[in-house]
Parts: C-alpha cells; sequence; structure tokens
DNA sequence: CTACTATATCAATATATATTGATATAACAT
DNA sequence: ATGTTATATCAATATATATTGATATAGTAG
C-alpha cells in the first residue's frame, strides 16, 4: 500500500479491499452474527433466534457476508448452515497486520 | 470477547470498540486522510488539496477520527496539523489481533 | 482597522444502507 | 395434494451519515 494510492481517487485493490472489508463488519449485527459462528455453523434460524432479530433481516446480513465471502453454508434438508471462511479470515488479517505495521513504523 | 457478547444487545466495551472502530476506518476519504497522515503530520489545507476534496468535508471527517482519537493535532499559528496517534493505533492492533485468533482457533 | 487565510460549525440535502412487511420458493411431513 | 418449516428476495420505509453551501471565528498581514 504505497503512499499515492490514498491521493489517487482511484484506489488500489488492496486499499479497496480493506476498506469493504471494515465496511462490512463495521456494522453491529453483521458483527454479532460472526461472533455467534465463532463457536460453529448455525442455521439461519439459529442465528435470528440467538440474535433476537427478524428472519429477513438475519437472511440479508448473511447476503453481505456471504458476498465478501467472510463466510459460507452447507445446505441440508430444508436447513442452510452458514459458517465462517476461516481462509479469508486469514488474509485480512494479514492484510491488516500491513496495515498496522505501516502507521506504527 | 466472550461468546455471549455476540447475544447480548448490549455488547460489551471491548466489543464495541472495535465496531466503532470499523465503522470510522470503513469508509473511504477517512482512510485516505489516515493514509495521508502516515507519512507525517499535515495541516487541514494540504489534506483536502491533496485528496481534492472540499475544505469543510475533510474537517468533519476530522473530527470523527479525532473524536476516535485515531488522530491528534498541534496547532501552530492559523494552522492546524493533524496527525496519527500512534499510541490508540497499538491499542487497536491489539484487540485486532485478538480479534482474529478467535476466527482462527 | 481592513482584508485575507485557515479552519470549524451548522443547517439543508443527498446518498447509502439497515429494517420492515409481504411474498416467493423449495423441501419436508401428513 | 395440502400444510408447514426454513430461507431468500423484493419493494417500501426508516435511519444514519456523507456532502454541500453558507457562515462564524480567529489569527495574520497590510
Amino acid at each position: 500500500m504505497k503512499n499515492k494510492d490514498c491521493t489517487n481517487k482511484k484506489i488500489s485493490l488492496e486499499f479497496s479491499d480493506l476498506s469493504k472489508f471494515f465496511k462490512v463488519i463495521g456494522e453491529d449485527n453483521r458483527l454479532r452474527i460472526l461472533c455467534l459462528l465463532k463457536n460453529g455453523e448455525r442455521c439461519v434460524c439459529d442465528i435470528y433466534e440467538n440474535l433476537e432479530l427478524s428472519q429477513n433481516l438475519v437472511s440479508s446480513h448473511l447476503r453481505v457476508l456471504k458476498d465478501l465471502k467472510l463466510i459460507d453454508l452447507r445446505q441440508e434438508k430444508q436447513k442452510n448452515y452458514y459458517f465462517i471462511n476461516k481462509k479469508i479470515f486469514k488474509k485480512y488479517n494479514a492484510l491488516l497486520t500491513k496495515f498496522f505495521q505501516s502507521y506504527e513504523q
């Protein structure tokens, strides 16, 4: 992430990825969903019951999380089980480490 | 960050801090400002000229960043020089490390 | 003092996005 | 086939927040 990236309106892919990631997890309910999924996969009904949110609201947040590949799903009978995509979390962790290193010199 | 934190509507201080942090840096122009400040302090006019943004827009984003203590300022004559608060970045880096560890087991 | 520069602030507006309500789909049970 | 359960989707609305335009403040220069 070179310095010209921040002056250009057209930001680099790396920078843009990080920005999208922050936006997606910077929403309380999505962060709560991720936190719940830490302990293992959950079907949608489990999620909205646990977090006391409406079914469709959870469904829409799940879609946002899935679009960014932070979670994935496994279908079993009528239920969809969502789970953390650990691989992508590792990718973002690496990106963030670089991000912070650049701020602490 | 224990698991009950995500089921409770009233989230823990730690969790809430992280969420606020994500929200604040999950905005492109604010992230660009931080990126610009990485290379050292800048006065407001430097920032809005470099990023091609209006003066008052930059001023309002600076306030958000300052409220979260991500940046601080030094006043010299009529100019306000803003700079990264490295200490708080270290704090968030530590928080995030814990956050990611919990997702990668 | 007057004009100018640098910045902040505030109200109005625009825009993005979270939430709700209603409906669709598909699998399953009877 | 009918009813039920689990989930997704879509349009409408609400809400949060980014952006703009105008103005205020305070320091500096003449």
